[in-house]
DNA sequence: GCCGTTTTCGGCCCGACTGTTTTCAGTCG
């Protein structure tokens, strides 16, 4: 049983406790295991196995003993009780905005309404008034709110919000009236992906910020307009907030907006400890204020290092802060080598010269071609043949460079046995090798981790691409051991892809973690098919960040010698 | 439910906003 299947059950159990109205820190204490399991990079199986489950903060003797019949029974008698007892209908009812556990459970008491269609008419029908503490209003609500949720899906991609919080971003700065400004929320912390966004502006007028804001172009509609706070939704679909603060609140207000909530609740209770008081408004010592001109400050007011956005997930990064051992994190412009591209020999958009000028001009000193392999018809991938010829334009378009250098790479497939796609003597001149699974991806773990493991045990691979297989918001990934493909990486020097194409980031934050604390090398890609996608770096350096990477453990911020010594050529 | 170098019981982050209310509960981030 995986982490995740695991933390799923204990935020039901959460959600459910909630539900009933049982001690909300009883509640917070689920969520809090929950969460410390997502986001543990041990197994929870060996966690169990090793006695040390208890060991993580939050698990105690209670949820040890009942995450460990769940893990070792396949159940949890204590789960199985309370979904007795609760609807499945009452857990969508808490997607509507403003309709949380009391609500839906005072429904369910009073009226017996277990699902969100009946929800809606009694809703439509004022039924609902009659229950205490329900009024018009709420049913308005309710019904704005079960319309707003058959529209939208909740989640969006980073790579499809980055670029659009940027835009507002730009906009609004061209406002007189706004002094400073910059995106929070999880899309600071580059979550791979987002709710919606979050804008924060200092202004000493937020009258006409809000205006300049509700009134650009591509915003559909406004949802909520005051002058601390402005809803509007994106015609993408995309909700997007704005808040106003006075300018010396600004540092306190990106600390406290950009979360996440779990690193911010940590914080408070180091502030609480030190006798001070942490919100959006500043650091407070009693009522005196200590003057915090940046993020940075605020940090230090609390006697920690300053945490970049990224590792704010309370996963131990404020413990790293207090003694010195926070990671010097990989950075863009610590990536001297463009590798994993594709060009117009299999599917990609542009020439191996096009390329290779476009990575020049980004500032990098090497480009891995890497286009697809003669299984992947779909993908026009290249047969033996074609492969010799694409090496002599690569040598051509290396000729005609300076200080730059294209490597003859492959994304190559990986087949069902593990084996990979061209005989050894071809396979042996690539200078740089990318197997990747591209065909039966949802094979059975055992059968999956067979396949990956032998295809690590091959002398010509290099890097084992999009390790996962899965498309965010879109395609599960493959399932298969992932500590069995991390040892076998590290036992034979193979380094794994973080491939950052934003549908893609895969490995994922906490899969990066793990392979870089058992010293595997991870090599960040773009997997570009274009010149543009070469942009896309950018979503591959930042999960890199949350998974605590550094320049050291990334190959290609070597430079071109060490890179190509690393791999022999 | 967790946690503790003042505590094994009594705390557990904090403030804004909203709607239904005469002083507050619920929701949200």
């Amino acid at each position: 049983m995986t982490n995740q299947e695991v933390s799923k059950v204990l935020d039901d159990i959460a959600t459910m406790l909630e539900l009933v109205g049982e001690n909300p820190f009883k509640c917070r204490a689920y969520e809090r295991a929950s969460r410390e399991l997502e986001n543990s990079i041990e197994n929870v199986e060996d966690l169990i196995e090793t006695e040390r489950l208890g060991d993580l903060p939050g698990i105690g003797k209670a949820l040890v003993e009942k995450i460990t019949e769940l893990v070792t029974s396949g159940r949890m008698s204590y789960y199985e009780e309370l979904r007795d007892k609760i609807p499945g209908g009452l857990f969508d009812m808490l997607k509507i905005p403003g309709f949380g556990p009391k609500k839906a459970y005072a429904v369910y008491r009073d009226m017996d309404i277990t699902t969100l269609d009946d929800l809606e008419s009694a809703a439509q029908s004022g039924r609902l008034s009659g229950i205490s503490g329900f009024g018009k209003k709420t049913e308005e609500r309710i019904l704005a709110g079960i319309q707003s949720l058959k529209e939208r899906v909740g989640l969006h991609r980073l790579g499809d919000v980055l670029p659009c919080a940027e835009m507002i971003v730009d906009q609004l700065r061209a406002c007189p009236a706004v002094r400073r400004i910059s995106y929070a929320g999880s899309l600071r912390r580059m979550k791979e992906v987002v709710k919606d966004i979050d804008i924060l502006v200092s202004s000493d007028d937020s009258d006409t910020v809000m205006d300049a804001f509700t009134r650009i172009e591509f915003v559909r509609e406004t949802v909520v307009r005051g002058t601390t706070k402005t809803s509007v939704a994106l015609d993408s679909g995309i909700n997007c907030d704005l808040r106003v603060v006075a300018n010396q609140s600004f540092p306190a207000a990106m600390q406290y907006f950009t979360g996440s909530k779990d690193h911010n609740v940590h914080l408070r209770s180091i502030a609480r400890d030190l006798g001070c008081k942490v919100n959006e408004y500043g650091v407070f010592r009693g009522e005196a204020v200590i003057p915090c001109a940046s993020e940075q400050e605020i940090y230090e007011s609390l006697n920690l290092k300053y945490i970049p956005p990224e590792l704010r997930e309370d996963t131990g990064e404020i413990g790293a802060a207090a003694n010195g051992t926070l990671p010097d994190l990989i950075d863009t412009t610590d990536i001297l080598g463009m590798l994993h591209c594709h060009t117009r020999w299999s599917d990609g958009s542009n020439s191996v010269a096009e390329m290779a000028e476009a990575a020049r001009k980004r500032g990098y000193r090497y480009l891995a071609i890497c286009d697809h392999s003669q299984s992947s018809h779909v993908a026009n991938g290249l047969s033996a043949d074609r492969v010799r010829e694409q090496w002599e334009e690569i040598e051509t378009v290396n000729r005609s460079m300076e200080d730059f250098v294209v490597l003859k790479g492959i994304e190559v497939d990986i087949k069902n046995d593990g084996s990979l796609d061209y005989p050894d003597e071809i396979m042996e001149q690539f200078d740089i090798v990318v197997g990747s699974v591209h065909q039966n991806l949802h094979m059975p773990s055992a059968q999956m981790t067979e396949r990956l493991v032998s295809a690590l045990s091959h002398p010509h691979l290099d890097i084992l691409g999009h390790p996962t297989n899965r498309l965010i918001l879109s395609r599960e990934p493959s399932r298969f051991d992932m500590d069995a493909i991390i040892e076998t990486a590290a036992q034979h020097g193979k380094v794994l892809e973080l491939n950052g194409h934003p549908w893609r980031l895969d490995l994922n934050w906490l899969h990066c973690k793990r392979a870089a604390r058992r010293g595997v090398k991870i090599a960040i890609t773009t997997d570009a098919h274009s010149t543009a996608d070469m942009d896309l770096l950018r979503y591959g350096v930042g999960t890199a960040r949350r998974g605590w990477l550094t320049k050291g453990d990334v190959v290609n911020s070597l430079n071109a010698d060490e890179f190509r010594s690393l791999f022999s050529l």
